[in-house]
Formats: structure tokens, sequence, C-alpha cells
RNA sequence: GGCCCCGUAGCUCAACUGGAUAGAGCACCCGCCUUCUAAGCGGGAUGUUGCGUGUUCGAGUCACGCCGGGGUCACCA
């Protein structure tokens, strides 16, 4: 149990004797009361707005609640004081024991520490990167795919079960041209000149393969037979050739998941006519002509009875076709049967999408809230665009010739880690410059450069002790001084920042917070620089030096456990 | 035109999903390198949180309406 939930255990026991006394109305709902640690550390180490929330509904006023409640925390043995402050904040004060033991709870915990299980028993299904396979990991799938996998992680650290899951648009019209792309390059594969890539089918040399490999496989025979003899199977050959390179992209980055669902699976085991059928007979699906579009009309627009769910219903403004007048799914009515069956083997689903889809979230929302009926939460987080920059010039890059820049590319460039960590410093819902030059200078201007500065720092004090041949007495903490304690609060604040950034489906906490800490530990590092005695090893005091040790240990380890968190190795030394 | 996201210091961004006096970094000014790594540290200055109503003990955060920037609109994927 983190120090956090134990103080708020605490103040629900006050309220609770409360309760028992009279001195506070039974029943009340506590939902709103939080216990946190002040914005302002003047302020004391934790502070609760209890007696404000619970003033109105008990019918007493903030203050004099607020002193019942300080009345119950002060005879704790952990608080060393309590006080009401403002309009009815309770402000603690604790024991620096409690700071002492958890820093001792860090070094035991170790890579556990932070982790808690306050999300076991419930499973969800995080659906990230779904790149159209048609061609390599572009920088544009690259933050999704980061901040997916950052995500859930998170969430496993929080004690849900994950899924990770890759859904496989290959039922679409894209996997068409793929299939097209890929014959052009088989005959080229078989001696043909074929000239230019015309107009329409994917350019890139990537094809030239796959081209390559299906010659080997089939010969000349799919050559100049009808289009109808070969493209399901060049297009199923293409697409599994198209998913080894995306899996290869995907591990540069250390990202790997657990399922990757077929869409032309899905409806060739009928799922989506299983969802229109369950629809239909709960009259969320009827017969019904599509408005046309708002804006400037298309020219070959004209109004066709189509089947349509009734997202309006759910907070669209408009109803959604699950078919084609064809007869076949639109992408939306697959998608709707897709998310149908996640929730079935999931409590919560979080889609990871562009922000180019943003468009589609209320429809999608709104069939997963029709057909699990409101039962599944369902999260879709939309990831900003990211601008790529050289020396604060954007990079360009041209749309034909399949000239775009590579996730091979940039993580060959900067490193996998340095990728992952910038892909999360910023909000997801925020745009994002990529600088290449930036992103790995050696300066405190960079997050990633700092905090793993600051864990090489902490490295060097093992080898430096070691090097010295120090004998060290076991670490007495009583011994560390206010600065030193206030790093262990910041540190001791970690479990709360996980439970947070999992709660808020942010992973880009972790990373603020990181920085945040690497900042106070590069000040308490410098305060040696003016003071000697102020520096952690002092040969000539190893009680001293044996307790600012362990607090080091103790900073190195949240880092790195943090850093794990976002899939990014710690740095035991600077290069 | 409808919908979605964004708007916070000169710049780039935070703000623990409603808390106290809105915080960091850059840039600017003042100090600090015979060093446990100065690849940095300490201090100073910086605000009508785009504007306006409302909700309440309390709003950058929630609701509604404007203004500005971006995205999107399909039987596409």
């Amino acid at each position: 149990m983190s120090l956090y939930t134990r103080f708020t255990a605490h103040v629900n026991d006050v309220l609770d004797a409360l309760e028992a006394d009279g001195a506070l109305p039974a029943g009340l709902s506590r939902k709103a009361v939080t216990v946190e640690p002040p914005r302002d550390p003047s302020h004391g180490d934790l502070a609760t707005n209890a007696a404000m929330v619970l003033a109105k509904p008990a019918g007493t006023n903030p203050r004099a609640l607020a002193e019942k409640i300080v009345a119950g925390l002060t005879a704790l043995d952990e608080v060393q004081s309590a006080e009401v402050a403002g309009p009815g904040f309770i402000n603690l004060r604790l024991v620096d024991a409690v700071w002492r033991d958890e820093l001792d709870t860090i070094l035991d915990e170790g890579d556990a520490y932070g982790r808690s299980d306050v999300g076991s028993g419930v499973t969800v299904n995080v659906e990230y990167v779904s790149a159209n396979p048609t061609g390599p990991m572009h920088m544009g799938h690259c933050r999704g795919a980061v901040v997916g996998d950052a995500l859930a992680t998170l969430l496993e650290a929080i004690g849900h079960r994950v899924i990770r899951e890759y859904y496989i648009n290959d039922a679409g019209g894209q996997v068409d041209v793929l299939a097209r792309s890929a014959h052009l390059r088989y005959r080229e594969a078989l001696g043909e000149d074929i000239g230019g890539i015309p107009e329409g089918l994917y350019p890139g040399d990537y094809l030239a393969p796959v081209g390559q490999a299906l010659a080997a496989e089939y010969g000349d025979r799919f050559v100049s037979a009808p289009e109808g003899e070969w493209l399901a199977t060049f297009r199923s050959f293409a697409v599994a050739k198209m998913m080894d390179m995306i899996r290869a992209d995907l591990a540069l980055l250390g990202i790997h998941h657990d399922i990757f669902s077929s869409e032309a699976e899905l409806q060739a085991a009928g799922k989506p006519d299983e969802a229109e059928a369950w629809l239909r007979a709960h009259d969320l699906i009827y017969d019904g002509v599509l408005e046309a579009p708002k804006g400037e009309l298309p020219d070959d627009w004209e109004p066709v009875e189509l089947p349509l769910f009734r997202s309006t219903k759910f907070g669209d403004d408009q109803d959604r076709p699950i078919r084609k007048s064809n007869g076949s799914w639109t992408y939306f009515g697959a998608d709707m049967a897709y998310h149908f069956q996640k929730a079935a083997s999931a409590d919560q689903l979080i889609d990871i999408w562009g922000a180019d889809h943003a468009g589609t979230v209320k429809r999608i929302q709104a069939a997963v809230a029709a057909l699990t009926e409101g039962r599944a939460r369902f999260d879709v987080k939309l990831i900003q665009m990211v601008r790529l920059l050289r020396d604060g010039e954007p990079v360009k890059m041209s749309k034909r010739a399949g000239n775009f820049v590579t996730l091979a590319d940039v993580v060959g460039e900067v490193g996998k880690d340095v990728v992952r960590f910038t892909m999360l410093t910023r909000k997801a819902d925020a745009q994002m410059d990529f600088d290449f030059a930036k992103v790995v200078e050696a300066s405190k201007d960079n997050p990633v450069f700092y905090v793993q500065y600051a864990h090489a720092r902490i490295s060097s004090l093992g080898r430096k002790v070691a090097e010295a041949g120090m004998d060290l007495p076991a670490p007495d903490l009583s011994l560390l001084g206010t600065q030193e304690l206030g790093l262990v609060k910041l540190a001791a604040q970690f479990p709360r920042v996980i439970e947070g950034a999992a709660a808020a489906r942010e992973p880009h906490r972790i990373a603020f917070y990181l920085n945040d800490l690497a900042s106070y530990f590069h000040g308490w590092w410098n305060a040696g620089n003016d003071d000697p005695r102020a520096r952690v090893i002092l040969a000539d005091d190893p009680a001293l030096t044996s307790a600012r040790l362990s607090l080091s240990r103790g900073l190195g380890q949240i880092i790195r456990n943090g850093l794990a968190l976002m899939g990014v190795a710690a740095l035991t030394e600077m290069s």
C-alpha cells in the first residue's frame, strides 16, 4: 500500500469515528474527498479537502468540521502536526520517520516500487498502431505506437490485465491496390520492363522484394491472367509481407502486440452480420436514406437507401451506414463488429487513433455503447501530428515515390530510447515537434538527456565508492537533512504519479515527473560544488556517505522504474 | 456550415482529471568551474490562463455563447 493510499485510509478512519460519535451524518459520499500533497510544499506534506467537501451535506461549516478531523488526525503517530488552513483545508506534516521508512521501502521493493494492484481483476484492451498493411511504418505512426505501448505498460503497473492489439485493415480497397502494385512488381521480377509506376498504385521500392517472392512462388502463371484469378492470392501474400515489415519496424521500438486481428477474417467469420442482427433486434438499425453531405456536394452524390445505425441515439450527429450499396461492409460496419468482439474479452477498451480520425470517434463510441449496453468503458485517445524538424527547419517530404521518413530511419539515427522518451514529452492531444538535432542534444533543455544524466551520476557514485574501497556502515537515515528528505518526499510521489497517469491514460506524466525529479537531484548534487561537505561521498565520514548513498540509490531506482514504464533503458554512464 | 482538438509568461510547454498565491525550461540580468561529471547549479524579473456569462465554498480545469488557429466531413480507410 502506498503512503498516499495509507493516509487516505487514515482520513477515512477518522471520518468513520466521527460518524460513530454522531458528529457526522452517516453515509455521506466521500467520492470527492482527496488526500494529496499540496501544490505549495510550505503548506505541509499532505492536504485533505474532506471538511470542505463534506461540510455542506453534513449541514455544518467547513472549519468546524475540519477542527474535529484535525483532532483525530493529530492523534496518529505518523502525524507531526495537523492544522486547518484557508477555506477549510487540513494540512498535515508527517514525522521524518515516515519519509525515512519510505526510502527503505523504495530500496526494498526495488523494481516493484510504484506498482500496485488497484486495477486487478480488470482487463483492458489497448488497440494501437493498426497502420494499414500497405507499406513500412513511417513517422506518422510512431507517436501513437509509443504512446499506446507506454500506456499499456502503465496499465499493467496498476494491476490491469492488458491485451495489446493490432487491427489489420486488410479488407478495404487499399489492399486491392497493394495487390495490383505487387502484381506489377511481380511482372518486373520476371523480367518485364514496367516503366514507371502508374498513378494510383503504391510506388515504394519496398514492394520489389514482394514481387520477387511472388515470382519465386508462382512462376509466370499469373503474368497475363485476368485480375480475378490472382487478386485474392496476391492480396493475402502482400499483406503478410507488409505485416512482417511492420512487425520488424515495431520491434525496433521494442513494441510487440499480443493479438493481430484481421478485418478480412472478421468479415469471413460473419461477425458484422451477428452485430447487425443484434442491433436490428434492438431496433438500432433501420433502412434509410443518408443525408446529403454538408457543404459542397460531390458530383456523383445521389440519395440511396442503406442500412443505418442509429448513432444519433448515442450523441452522434448523423446515423451511419454499415453497408455499402453493393452490400459489402463499410469500414464502420466492420469496425463496429470488431469492437463488439474486443469487448467480449475485455472490461475496458482503449483505441489509439491519429487525430485525423477524430470525426469518427462518436459513431464508434455509439456502437460500443449500444452493443455492450453501456457496460464497457471505452476511450479513444487521439494522437496529434508530429512535425519533423532538423535544426529548426521542417524536414521536406515529397508524397510521390514513397519518399517519407520511415520509422526505421529515425530509430536508426537517434536510437530507440530517444524516440520513445521524446514521444512521451507532450500530452497526446497537443501537437509536437521532433527535431533531430534537439532530441540528441546534451543539455538540460533536452529531458531525455537530463533524466539519463541524473541516473548516470547516481550510478557513478556506486563506482566511486567501490574504487575508493570505502568501508561503509549500514545506513542511518536519520543523518539525512531537510533537502534530502525533500528528495525522498518527491520520490515517494512516484506511486501516485503512476496511478494518476494510468487513470487519466496519460503516459506523458511519467516523463514530466522524471524530469522534475532529475532537476531536484541535480540541485542536490551541485550543492557539493559550493560546499564540499554537501557531497555524497565524504572520505572522512562513512556514516553520512552511507546515508546519502542510500538516498541516491533510491532516486536511481525511481528513475529506472519510471523509464521502464516508458520502455526506455536507463544509462549508467554518459558516452 | 456541422463536429473534434487546441488557445496559459516574449518563446516551448506543465498544472496530479474542481483546490490554496497558475509553475518549469529557453531567452534576459547577477553570482558560481585547481570539481564526487559545470553536459551544470543558485538567485532575480516575467500573467486580465483568447473574451464573456453561468454552475459553487472554490474554475486554467465544468456548461453555454462568441473570437482565433488546426483537423475533419464520403457508401473512403
